[in-house]
DNA sequence: ATGAAAGCGCTAACAT
DNA sequence: ATGTTAGCGCTTTCAT
């Protein structure tokens, strides 16, 4: 309410975003003609163009995505929603969406589950709030239905490391039973009959298939051997590198018959194993040969150099950002993406001794 | 422009994102109770609430944040400014960072740069388009006017990993200048007297810190000795876990008087180091003490474990996150923090042989 | 307890 | 070539 006896001053906030009218104000011109400036510059004659856009910086005029977004204009905002993306898998499939994205002038918005369909769903509905051009995400695995729902609401989603399963989503994956398989075949070729499985935490589907290819291959494919290998199921404490493998170690030795390989669900998992044998006296691939899962940029490097099943984790990121973006072109139908791991031979595998 | 003679149809498309007023049509009621419902649910009826969550689970009601953004409510989003993503440091970083924004129900924009001032102005560009709540950045070192600009515009800026340096915003920081002298120190009482430092990559800020340290401690800090060792500066390609060390080794070993030990400028430089060694025959820490740093979690389980400077990486993320968001806050001052790295001694550091 | 209406910054259709 | 204007979905103030 303002008196009519006072004079109402305006204090110049310096902390005020400066919109298109400021910069209308400032250049003698109308917002549309900074509009045109801004969306349509050919249309706009040189002078006052050169004009708008001084006065632009002058006042630091910073366009209003929100605004844009309320209009109707695509975001520039894609969700990626993994399981912790300080791990190093997911950092890189990260750095893979967020190449492709700059490209197209957008940006990444990161989010860990930690593998809680909780955090999940809470992480679905916060970047579908946003609006996002869309979303990528490595699903935990629950209550499939909530992506389609999201995709059913305009909000794109593809799957990460995941297979469609009937979502009627777009999807990149892995062949992990070809993955388990190349690492059970190269044992088996190995000498190996004895084969454990070690994973860490829970059996979520890409673990699952892993498993279902390593037993393929134990079960042998061709039709000389009535089965080529034993198989034998272990799972460790999920800690990172940490040594929680004490446990794994002695249920594996334990058994009248120890294994002599184990295929490790990821490499961080293989690390752990080595070290813990070593701790006991133990020889890699002496008295057990392990092979790890992923080809993490350490893999090469820790001695003795991991064999492992590598896939092109920076290249699935990018492919996945790809097929986001090209959700919405004309004409567009949902597609999976299924790569080929392979097998990379170093140092931690031998003939049976 | 309809013609009179037809009629109107409304198509339902599945797509189009229900807002508050679909909400309202099919509860019956108008958008103010609604976002009463919404904001203010102890004012409205019971009956009514009931009925008015009813119908937004019906239609799959989604708030849209850019227009509450518009109406000046804080957003969300908070961005991530590091050098690289998927480097095991920043993405430790980031997730120390989406852990606190998490508990604020904010979320996590994380760019990278590779130290390009190109990249990093336009990641700040598009960012402060998103207005968000605030940006933590990993700086370049370039043009450090251009965040204070973004700062004094309204959006909060925080500096991680390195210092104020007269900007005026909030800093997290580590005190690198120390931890180089932890190194030395630790390499000087081992009996070393002539020690390289290893970089790969520009001369950031942090790394000249770290070098400066190093000095201090061969320049010796007790009166007894005039000079406590020699310094060698040595720059790899930087090129990752790489073989990029062979020509660093050659130049190392060519000299009249080699370094019996070095220090790298990060974990990664360091075992690209050990195994260029390792390759030419010679052993750590046999032939060339060797220290890290940041004590990446692969750092302890490599073989020789790695001797490293460690500092808190997650924690400077959440400090970061908590500074960031503590900006709005009544009687907010800018504060700088600094965190002491500690030395972590294993396995490839020993006595000058 | 509920509703009407203005307006956030921008775009696009239209008018001049 | 430039200007006028409606409206995107929401919050908020002010009626009722």
């Amino acid at each position: 309410m303002i008196d009519a006896g006072i004079v109402r001053v305006v204090v110049q906030d310096a902390r005020r975003r400066r919109g298109m009218r400021d910069v209308a104000a400032a250049a003698g011109v109308s917002v549309s003609t900074v509009a045109n400036v801004l969306n349509n510059p050919a249309v706009v004659a040189e002078a006052t163009r050169s004009r708008v856009e001084a006065a632009m910086d002058a006042i630091g005029f910073v366009r209003s995505a929100a605004a844009r977004q309320l209009r109707g204009l695509p975001s520039r905002l894609v969700g990626s929603i993994t399981l912790d993306q300080s791990n190093p898998f997911y950092a890189e499939l990260n750095r893979g969406i967020e190449d492709h994205l700059d490209e197209a002038g957008c940006m990444l918005l990161a989010c860990s589950t930690d593998l809680s369909p909780d955090k999940e769903l809470r992480a679905l509905r916060l970047l579908e709030e946003q609006s996002p051009r869309g979303v990528i995400i490595t699903p935990t695995g629950e209550q499939p239905q909530r992506l389609t729902a999201v995709s059913s609401r305009g909000t794109p989603v593809v799957l990460l490391d995941a297979r469609q399963a009937g979502t009627d989503l777009c999807a990149v994956a892995v062949d992990h039973e070809l993955g388990g398989r190349l690492a059970g075949e190269h044992l088996i070729g190995l000498g190996h009959r004895r084969i454990a499985f070690v994973t860490a935490g829970p059996d979520i589907e890409p673990v699952r298939q892993r498993r279902d290819g390593l037993a393929a291959a134990s079960r042998g494919r061709d039709r000389r051997q009535e089965r080529a290998a034993d198989l034998v199921e272990l799972r460790m404490a999920p800690a990172g590198f940490a040594e929680g493998t004490d446990a794994v170690i002695s249920a594996m030795l334990d058994r009248a018959d120890p294994p002599t390989a184990a295929v490790c669900v990821n490499d961080v998992v293989a690390l752990a194993l080595i070290r813990g044998l070593e701790a006991r006296g133990l020889r890699v691939p002496g008295d057990l040969s392990v092979v790890g899962y992923d080809d993490l940029p350490f893999a090469a490097h820790v001695r003795p150099a991991l064999t492992t099943i590598a896939r092109p984790i920076r290249e699935l990121g990018r492919v996945a950002a790809e097929l986001l973006l090209s959700e919405d072109a004309a004409g567009h139908r949902h597609q999976e993406l299924v790569f080929r791991p392979r097998l990379v031979v170093r140092s931690t595998t031998g003939p049976i001794g």
